[in-house]
DNA sequence: TATAATTAAATTGTACACAACTTAATTGCA
DNA sequence: TGCAATTAAGTTGTGTACAATTTAATTATA
């Protein structure tokens, strides 16, 4: 027992996020090559097989990322033929991001991989259930 | 219903911890500023808090890490007099990383960081404890 | 005991993240 | 209405991550 126990790693809630964060994107690897998608590409597919379009700010919401990081990503799928970048014409500020054709098509591809993922990860029901209930909580303090 | 529903953001586990990683990480910046240390540098000062020297195998086994991303981040450390790099004598292929006086005073400052960091997060003990468990049941399974 | 296999770091190249800043468009208010 | 404040993207620079490869040292074995 000494007054520096609460540096030891092993007492900390951060590095296993930290490193569960980076060992699952490392499992993913494998499957999203299949679409040769990167994982924030993946998420960023996620939105916009939903929505068909939003423009950069709505990405960042849903996704937690900024310009800085998605403007680069959004021109690199943009050349890969997966999306469209447009101005809007009502808000020129804004830059509407539009999944094309192609890219609604890899959608029936990326379908069989949230099941081989869930066998990765390897939780019960209710071990996913609580461990999702408790990161959205944790996420809701650390973005407020 | 659709058959698509597993590809929501929203029903991945993957995501939340993704997002939390990153969040956690931003809350940590301004504490750690005040130490000159990014996340990852901070992480790496715990382990040789701990242990005092270590070479850049063992080091990377305990963060999940690669001499990728350790060798060009201990060279800045040592650069800024926390570590100091040494090849080993008896088994030439190793570099011992060891913690400089400079390095160990850090720890005075760092001790006050979890329990800031603790208010952020904002769980229960509990919450926490069942968190902790989850994440390693995680780790486990995707680091084997 | 030479050499093939293995191991530990380092290197190279690619892809995020993000802070800080810039640019251009829109809003709000005196 | 005109200008200050705000907003959305984009840009720049720094710092990880990590796959793939290289280099050098050690170990194992034919």
């Amino acid at each position: 027992m000494s007054k520096y126990d609460c540096l030891r790693l092993d007492h900390q809630l951060c590095f296993p996020i930290y490193a569960c964060s980076r060992g699952i994107v490392k499992k993913y690897k494998p499957f999203l090559d299949e679409l040769d998608l990167t994982y924030t590409q993946y998420i960023v597919m996620m939105v916009l097989w939903e929505k068909q379009e939003c423009n950069v700010k709505e990405l960042g919401n849903a996704l937690f990322l900024d310009s800085g990081t998605l403007t680069p990503l959004l021109k690199k799928m943009e050349a890969k033929g997966l999306v469209s970048r447009t101005r809007s014409t009502t808000d020129e500020r804004n830059v509407i991001i539009c999944i094309t054709e192609e890219g609604m098509k890899l959608r029936d591809q990326a379908v069989t991989i949230p099941a081989k993922m869930g066998g990765c990860v390897d939780l019960s029901k209710d071990e996913a259930k609580t461990l999702y209930k408790l990161l959205y909580k944790v996420l809701a303090n650390v973005e407020k």
